[in-house]
DNA sequence: CTGTTAGCGCGTTCAG
DNA sequence: CTGAACGCGCTAACAG
């Protein structure tokens, strides 16, 4: 079953039916009708490869991600995919490990796709993926390097969380930083927002309130319970994701600590499991699925030539649940 | 950048610049060199498109899930992944969401890939996706209908989980049932071993113990306070998957009832956070990654022309930990 | 409005 | 071991 069939079977030219199957203007209603006819009657569907040989507009865009077993990563392709279903394209998923070569699959997507959505690309010398000389798609980067860049205020996230923190009267205040390696960059940025807020408040900040996690729970309730454990522990702690928050409220809890009477605890990132969490994760909210859906628009900007002003840094939201109450000093002096 | 220029740059044909990319033998090694050389210094990279158009075997292999936001989902795409990095594959994630029609760029995977996994793909008349007429590549369903597919012994977990609950001590032991949309065939099979075990052992079990929910966490702890709250409440709770037992877990908790002692609680699924929940989630452990990895592999023999036996099922296996304890009567009866 | 002529880039016959 | 010719299914130009 191939176009030259379906012409065949309508009395027409190819060029007609790949005319009403591309839906141009510019035929005539009773020869459209025909060629539908033709192709209902013989099962007939377009060969897209063809198609995207011959030089056609493709209506589908890719998508790379680092590893789909992380939430935080489900909800932003989430978002892409709504916002792909909205506007009539595709969207297919390749795994992208950050560190790993490229994969193979991704010559595809330069051929095929009419875009490629990028999350957490790895750091490449060459902003693009593909060869210079060759003409590519476009390609917009979530979270990483890259021409056009959408991103998260990592920054004012953090600053925001320890400035909730302070302003509820801590004055001890952790922060159990994110991976180094996996998201180097929002680690860093998360570190410094929470560094230079408790700074410009002049509060104490010991080498000790800065443990290193990984963005796993595991690792979030290691290091709450060596924070936990000093001379002077923290009576809060801001996490780098939700997590380790998790991770640092059990730690707590293991310990005898109530959360948040004795201490409180604020992560980042408001994935769904912070809602399903006791008590409720008090988070920095960021916004993953419009992440993805902004993603997609973007690439339908550019498919229409226009240029998106990048890079692009949405807001973060501070999102008020259970897990955080006032600081000690509060209560200690009215006992 | 075409092969008719590296191989104008190789002073060699067409046809040995593709026994070259191919890896095919009968090629002279300085012949290769040479022209491995101009592949390198032209940027040259194959056309997948053109490759697959003209007929060569494809070494990307597609699968489709009904959504990117459940864990459940992630952790069989996770193994298809590893089971496709293992075997030099690469690998195209497509969501087509059950009840949905077919996603265009499904047509795209027909051409394109060597074979198509489908993840709980929706219940179509005709068994395939594809008009039977054409030639279409290998496909195996997961937990669907089908040719080709792999199942996980639903049935048997929920005997086994009942078994466990029953073994305690436990008489009086209710079950949540999982949605009857998002997979169906699923949620009836756990209900089913649950009853059939409960019958078998001669236990009572009331209709109101049978309490329906959506697999989401919030409709389990909806289930289990109307459980908990029926004037002859259950001790033990089977919910048909961890979010669920989560939400049975801060139902039991919000009353005032401790987990495990005043209630037990077994999940189905062992995904990650069954074990990042306090307490710990005793549950009925599926070999989701399994069923992607077996899924490339069954990908790989039929496309080697070998048939899988089909359907194949994979056992489950019973996870103990925190969130169960003996029923009620062992302690009764002694106090 | 419709048909004709060229390719898109590569794999596959066949001869050499 | 290599080279030429042809075809995969479709679309972009240009005619008519």
């Amino acid at each position: 079953m191939t176009i030259a069939d379906v012409a065949r079977a309508a009395g027409v030219s190819k060029m007609t039916v790949s005319n009403v199957t591309s839906g141009r203007v510019g035929v005539r209603p009773e020869t459209r009708a025909r060629v539908l006819a033709a192709i209902e009657h013989s099962g007939y569907q377009v060969n897209p490869l063809a198609r995207a040989l011959a030089g056609g507009r493709s209506r589908l865009i890719g998508i790379t991600v680092p590893s789909l077993s992380w939430p935080y990563v489900g909800e932003i392709v989430q978002g892409a995919s709504q916002a792909a279903e909205a506007a009539g394209l595709d969207l297919a998923v390749f795994t992208w490990p950050s560190g790993q070569p490229l994969p193979d699959g991704l010559a595809l997507l330069r051929h095929l796709t009419g875009g490629l959505l990028s999350i957490l690309p790895p750091d490449l010398e060459d902003e693009s993926i593909w060869p210079r000389s060759a003409p590519s798609p476009p390609q917009v980067s979530v979270g990483g390097p890259g021409r056009y860049q959408l991103l998260v205020d990592n920054y004012g996230g953090a600053r925001q969380a320890a400035a909730y923190l302070a302003d509820l009267g801590h004055t001890r205040i952790a922060h159990i930083v994110g991976a180094t390696d996996t998201a180097p960059h929002d680690a860093a940025e998360r570190l410094r927002g929470y560094r230079d807020e408790l700074h410009s408040r002049g509060l104490a900040l010991p080498d000790a309130y800065v443990s290193p996690g990984t963005y796993h729970e595991r690792s979030g309730l290691d290091a709450a319970q060596a924070l936990l454990r000093l001379p002077d522990p923290p009576t809060a702690i801001f996490a780098a994701n939700d997590a380790m928050a998790v991770g640092a409220v059990h730690a707590a809890q293991d310990l005898g600590l109530r959360v948040p009477h004795d201490l409180s605890v604020v992560g980042f990132d408001d994935l769904p499991s912070a809602r399903a969490v006791r008590p409720n994760l008090t988070t920095v909210r960021q916004p993953l699925r419009d992440l993805g859906r902004l993603g997609v628009l973007w690439l339908g900007a550019l498919a229409r030539g226009e240029q998106p002003s990048s890079p692009h840094i949405l807001p973060t939201e501070l999102v008020v649940r259970e897990s955080s109450g006032p600081g000690p000093s509060r209560f200690k002096g009215v006992l």
